[in-house]
DNA sequence: CTGAAAGCGCTTACAG
DNA sequence: CTGAAAGCGCTTACAG
């Protein structure tokens, strides 16, 4: 099959290559008679203009990348990325443009893909995650000047657009809710220590702890994985004096810790209250079902690329917040038994 | 900044632009230190070739698509894809193509994207998923002449290329081994009836039923999401006669179940086993763990990338099968206790 | 082995 | 309002 180009849509309609460009793209310089009657002709041979064409000549190249910096087994179990892409996506496609995605290894390979997609101009922008506190990506896509939205902040972000989520706010909702339910010692299982938002959450928990009179506020540090969320579960609940509740920055390790309380006979929430950050489908899915803090991660993504669009139409870059993740109590948390 | 241009590069050596590209691209043309001081001169001043001036001269896009036809939620919550998606990507990324991304809601959306992207020349070649019994995409894609993969089959694909894994033999190995355990009376929960390789399973779990002489084999179906699979276990073990074991046709249905089976005070495997297919790390994170069918889908992924760009490359399309998915016992399974 | 030139399919000033 | 033409940055026959 040929493909048809804007050459067989000229000549069918009696005009330059010229008047069908502009009426494709909604420019003055055609009738709104000879404009209805190319759009038809171009509808009824099937054109759609080459991307290619189009980029090379100076228009944009239509598409937004997305480079994801986690190994594959921890993208796959959390459901936060691909929530994330649908909403992306949702809002992309809309307008036409396409979303083009890489796994790098780390966050040098990830600036090198943002090199090579800028020198090929096979994106107008892009959109970076996981925002860490030194953040070697942020000078390098200031530098490129290619278009960006970072999702999260609000610090850290350079000069870059940013969509951004308070992180304290929920965390001290869940810890000022536990100890009204009678909980003096809470612990919490942080993620990734180099990523920005475990930073804030780490000192909002250390500070409303503080404020709330509890001394033995404990934070470990785990990767989001079941593994290393139940090895610091384990950790945890052999320790002397092992806490009654317990903080998971994600559902996966949240669920692995609901799965080490079983197996060392604690009842949940008798004995063991669990809060899973990241509300999702996963919550839903375990016995008991988890309490947890949550927000809509579609909307996220699509908030995020909107903004991506009005940076690359040459909007000045801002930085917007989202939604704040509120707190959604289940069977896991409960007054403590000894209590 | 200035992005370089195949004329800088030129200019610097002090060649041609034919000269460069030749260069750049391995072809003959161009002496050995000729080639050796034009890509030196590339990599110094940070040249890759514009993917869209290559695209227009005739050569490929560079890029491969692959529409996703789930809704969000699902999407989110199955590693499968995620996991699919990091193989894919892996084996793209090493040979420089890009991944086009994008979520559809049905099949005839899919078969819009799949002719758009063909007008637009944005992509070399697409991947298709969740292949069904009457599958519209396949004509479709045969007329377009796009070159694609198909992952699944091996029957109706058309003249496609495939990947695809033995549904069958698997089933077959968890029924015998569940009727090994004693177990006489066992369920299926099944995925989306539409698709090919849900029918391929069925047929396997009725023929080796009847062999095995189970006269209570009973298969209900369901849509992959928990809540179906939570609603369909409950169905079953509130019938006459209830299943000791239940198959389920995904990792979040399998643990969907087990919460309802916890729920209803039965214990697993003493009162009832379960086997989730599509074993991911999510059947390790529940308690007790969940016995699985299980293969490497990442490398499935990679093997479906490989095969699309040899058909791009124009080699006759070909079915290749793919490991088949083998049974790991977990916590999940054992003799009935009534046995 | 190298250079000059056409052409891919669009967009966009520039004349009419 | 419309047409003819240049140009985007490559690739690839075609001469030298």
């Amino acid at each position: 099959m040929k493909r048809p180009t804007i050459a067989d849509v000229a000549r069918r309609a009696g005009v330059s290559k010229g008047a069908v460009s502009y009426a494709l793209n909604g420019q003055p310089g055609v009738s709104e008679a000879t404009r209805r009657r190319i759009l038809d002709i171009a509808t009824e041979i099937g054109f759609s203009p080459s991307s290619a064409a189009r980029a090379l000549s100076g228009a944009t190249a239509n598409a937004v990348g997305l480079a994801l910096c986690r190994p594959a087994r921890t993208l796959g179990i959390e459901p936060f990325f691909m929530e994330l892409i649908s909403g992306v996506e949702a809002e992309l496609s809309a307008r036409s443009y396409a979303l083009t995605l890489q796994v790098v290894a780390d966050p040098d390979a990830e600036i090198e893909v943002y090199r090579r997609w800028w020198a090929e101009r096979r994106v107008d922008g892009v959109l970076l995650c996981d925002l860490r506190t030194e953040d070697r990506r942020v000078p390098a896509l200031e530098k490129l000047q290619l278009p960006a939205v970072v999702i999260g902040g609000p610090e850290h972000t350079g000069n870059l657009a940013h969509v951004w989520s308070d992180d304290a706010a929920p965390l001290v909702e869940t810890v000022e809710y536990l100890v009204a339910l009678g909980h003096r010692r809470i612990a919490r299982v942080a993620g990734l220590p180099s990523l920005q938002h475990t930073r804030v959450r780490t000192e909002a928990f250390t500070q409303v702890c503080r404020r709330a009179g509890l001394t033995e506020a404990v934070t470990v540090w785990s990767d989001y994985t079941g593994e290393e969320g139940a090895r610091a579960t384990r950790r945890l609940l052999s320790s002397a004096g092992r806490p009654t509740a317990v903080i998971y920055d994600n559902d996966v390790m949240a669920i692995a810790g609901l799965s080490v309380a079983q197996e060392m006979g604690l009842a949940v929430p008798a004995d063991l209250s669990l809060v899973a950050w990241d509300d999702s489908p996963l919550c839903r899915l375990v016995h008991p079902p988890l309490t947890a803090l949550g927000r809509d991660i579609p909307a996220y993504g699509a908030h995020a690329a909107r903004l991506l669009l009005a940076v690359i139409a040459g909007q000045p870059a801002s930085g917007t917040q989202d939604e704040t993740a509120h707190l959604t109590p289940r069977g896991s948390t409960a007054p403590p038994r000894s209590h």
